[in-house]
DNA sequence: GCATGATCATGC
DNA sequence: GCATGATCATGC
């Protein structure tokens, strides 16, 4: 039977591809032949294959398209308002093989060979439709920009450092910063062999962190002008230091000096009243203008808190993330939440004490929310998911008019805790249940906070 | 002094 | 008007 492309030319198969734009599955796929049991997490690509590409999924070292050297790859979207899309999650490619990773080089690794040049068919993923009916958004092929490649390739470095350390079970996907190493199987508890440890380590695979994802969907729409700005100016430094050790070495010369000189060192002018002051003299040091994002801490999902310090080392607030939606947290499970998602991202800390009237840098680390930690904050969730469930938000209506909520407080839970984060008790949003005590349909914005104790124990003093 | 509810300053 | 990155205010 001939195929209506070549499949051993790039080209062919792209034009191909990008047919499906605008169209869903059911559109272009022979549906009588489609069984019914193909309606989970995965069988998306498995149908794209095998009824739109008409070759039989394979999972071998080879790319999809061994002759042309194209490895296809599809994957959720969600939109953001504006009307602009994110990937839904990370893009989750080949599978570690960590008996063979240690005696490879990345230039012949299987990681390479099958990923160097990707097909990626990008479908808008609509809650509890069928997979059938997704429509297909973005098409588009993809090699990597060679500043980016270099980092990919001291990810890819360390994770093989690490499995050659026999610390396969202790990988995390937090280690590294475009290319991450995150499980993958039919259940959490999926492992392999290891080949300097007996202990079996989780089943991985290789997957570029959503972020970047983010930047390769914004870089095809041609979406990214003016709004990064770069830490890494050249392809030479990365050549010799990682982007960790790019980053931190760009505070050495402002250690124990106030923030009143590092204006004046680096000469700018900053306005000491906005509350992200520290925020914006961070970017300063870090050389990214004020109006720019972090190029490579968007492509890493890095998330920067700048956080102050008292005189006797306590951190002087918790630190807050957005307000969430009570109608959406409500949808959500666990394994796809907001929540989960940032907390399990890497951050990066700046400490500043509060001296005088004055701040002076003391400190800056990369830090990763440690994994038995997490168990502890999703109790948090939980809870909170609960409460909005069932209409239990308010606790009493105290005599100044203020309320106590049933959401779980600092001191109930080590890691995290829930309070308001609005413009005023005023600012609200929908709640899915009626609150049983004040009857009414909205609530004040909340947000999950990370508990100043823990950062100080966790981050600050480790 | 801490925990919690409430709010602020800025920029778009 | 709202998101972001925070700090303030008050009762215990």
């Amino acid at each position: 039977m001939s195929l209506p492309y070549n499949p051993e030319n790039k080209e062919s198969i792209i034009q191909y591809a990008k047919t499906l734009r605008g169209k869903t599955l059911r559109q272009v796929c022979d549906v009588d032949l489609i069984k019914n049991n193909r309606k989970g997490k995965g069988h998306f690509g498995q149908i794209l294959e095998e009824f739109f590409f008409q070759y039989k999924p394979n999972s071998g070292s080879e790319p999809d398209f061994p002759i042309a050297k194209l490895e296809l790859k599809s994957s959720p979207l969600k939109t953001l308002k504006h009307s602009k899309f994110q990937s839904k999650e990370r893009l989750v490619l080949n599978i570690i093989n960590y008996l063979e990773i240690v005696n490879q080089d990345f230039e012949n690794s299987t990681f390479w060979k099958k990923n160097a040049h990707i097909l990626l068919v990008f479908y808008l993923h609509v809650q509890d439709a069928d997979i059938l009916d997704y429509i297909i958004k973005i098409v588009d092929d993809w090699s990597f920009p060679k500043a980016d490649l270099e980092i990919i390739k001291q990810d890819w470095e360390f994770i093989k450092q690490k499995i050659a350390s026999g610390k396969a079970h202790e990988l995390s996907e937090g280690d590294t910063f475009y290319l991450g190493a995150c499980t993958k199987g039919a259940t959490s508890t999926t492992t392999r062999k290891q080949p300097f440890n007996e202990i079996p380590a989780k089943q991985r695979a290789f997957s570029l962190k959503q972020g970047y994802v983010n930047h390769i969907i914004a870089s095809i729409s041609n979406g990214n002008d003016g709004i990064y700005g770069k830490l890494i100016p050249n392809l030479a430094v990365l050549k010799t230091k990682s982007l960790d050790e790019i980053v931190l070495e760009k505070f050495v010369p402002y250690y124990n000096k106030t923030a009143n000189q590092i204006i004046d060192e680096l000469g700018i002018n900053l306005n000491k009243n906005a509350k992200h002051f520290l925020a914006n003299l961070t970017k300063s040091i870090l050389g990214v203008a004020l109006d720019k994002e972090i190029e490579e801490f968007e492509k890493a999902g890095i998330t920067l808190k700048t956080i102050r310090v008292n005189k006797k080392g306590s951190i002087k607030e918790c630190i807050s993330f957005s307000s969430f939606k009570y109608t959406e947290l409500v949808t959500e499970i666990w394994e796809d939440s907001d929540f989960k998602n940032t907390i399990e991202s890497k951050f990066l800390f700046v400490f500043f004490e509060i001296q005088d009237n004055n701040y002076v840098f003391q400190k800056v680390k990369f830090w990763n929310m440690p994994h038995d930690d997490i168990p502890e904050a999703k109790k948090v969730w939980e809870h909170t998911r609960n409460i909005v469930n069932s209409g239990n938000i308010v606790k009493e209506i105290m005599p100044d008019g203020k309320k106590a909520t049933n959401f779980m407080g600092k001191t109930q839970n080590r890691v995290s805790h829930v309070r308001p984060h609005a413009q005023n008790s005023a600012d609200t949003t929908p709640l899915p249940v009626a609150d049983k005590l004040t009857k009414a349909n909205e609530y004040t914005k909340y947000s999950f906070w990370l508990n100043n104790t823990y950062i100080k124990d966790e981050v600050y003093l480790k």
